[in-house]
DNA sequence: TTTGATGCAAAGTTTTTGCATGGTT
DNA sequence: AACCATGCAAAAACTTTGCATCAAA
């Protein structure tokens, strides 16, 4: 939809970039996290696993996989569509990374970090995160009959501040608002 | 993919059929509250649309769009898959029917009863529901900054006793399980 | 050098759409 | 009788796959 980007962008060859090499040398822990897993699992360390994984880092929130690719190559570097969604798979087997579908939204994906809370405006699809002490501390101590708990995800669909200002604004439509 | 069936069954043709004609009579509250909102958005009352609705009615549990379908087969209606499509839309505008799309699995419906909190395997991709009262109880106090809250959806990723079981049987393994 | 990863395009899934037909109001 | 819903098939979105090429170990 968006290519255009890609002509006037000078895209990078990747193969090896001093960049990504540094950055996959480097002491960050969630790179180390990344190696172990793939040397855990007799996984090469490419250029182009790193180069997802740092652009990865530097979103902030949610992203799918669409956007991770424009992000990619808005920074000049080229990476396949498979390349992207294999390295998202590897990055959700080695625990890093979390898929979400929301309502009605096309999957989105973001870094696991403290748990939280996921506020999803149902009118503009806006995905807002919130720690939440108290819930975690009570999740933490849950216990369910007969079942381990990996993992857990709250989602919260609402209307955000902004959307409820427009539609009180908008308040003598007929109530029909279908998705298309 | 089962197709089979529909050749070993007689279908009927729908569009009057007396059974779903009482059905969408009767003063079954579902019936009442789907034809309320059929009549406020001035939306026409078929045949198709009772008959998914009435076997809705009688599934416990998650279903999945092919699941509905088949089952509305192999009891002899014939209803398209666009049909199936766009009631369930209905029936989600309607607040009667909720869509869920767990982690790596294929998007499922659940009809909207009191609030409760699913517990996914994440080994055999069985949901369980649980009632959760102080759970409940305490999101209906909860409240967040600008955001109006509609509903929320708690999953709880994990493994089932049963699974555990046959994991626990499978312990040498190499832990590489990747989805194919 | 061996073996695994990438990129491309093609195939697969699931969901949506357009239009003629026919049923509901 | 008017018009909305259905069903079909075709299109669209998103994801996965197969294979030749290329790079990591």
């Amino acid at each position: 939809m968006f290519d255009s980007k890609i002509g006037c962008t000078f895209v990078t060859s990747m193969k090896t970039d001093p960049n990504i090499e540094d950055f996959a040398a480097s002491n960050n822990p969630v790179v180390r996290q990344f190696s172990d897993y793939l040397d855990a699992h007799g996984m090469r360390k490419t250029t182009e696993r790193y180069a997802i994984l740092s652009h990865i880092l530097n979103i902030s929130g949610h992203f799918t996989i669409e956007e991770l690719q424009q992000i990619i190559n808005a920074d000049g570097f080229r990476v396949s569509r498979s390349t992207v969604y294999n390295t998202v798979e590897l990055l959700m087997d080695a625990k890093m990374l979390r898929r979400h579908v929301f309502e009605g939204m096309q999957a989105q994906y973001e870094r696991i970090s403290l748990p939280h809370t996921h506020l999803i405006c149902t009118s503009c699809g806006k995905v807002k995160e919130v720690r939440d002490p108290s819930f975690a501390a009570s999740m933490n101590a849950r216990r369910f009959n007969a079942f381990n708990i990996d993992h857990y995800s709250l989602y919260v669909y609402g209307t955000c501040s902004t959307c409820a200002r427009k539609l009180k604004r908008t308040k003598n439509d007929n109530g029909n608002k279908r998705k298309k």
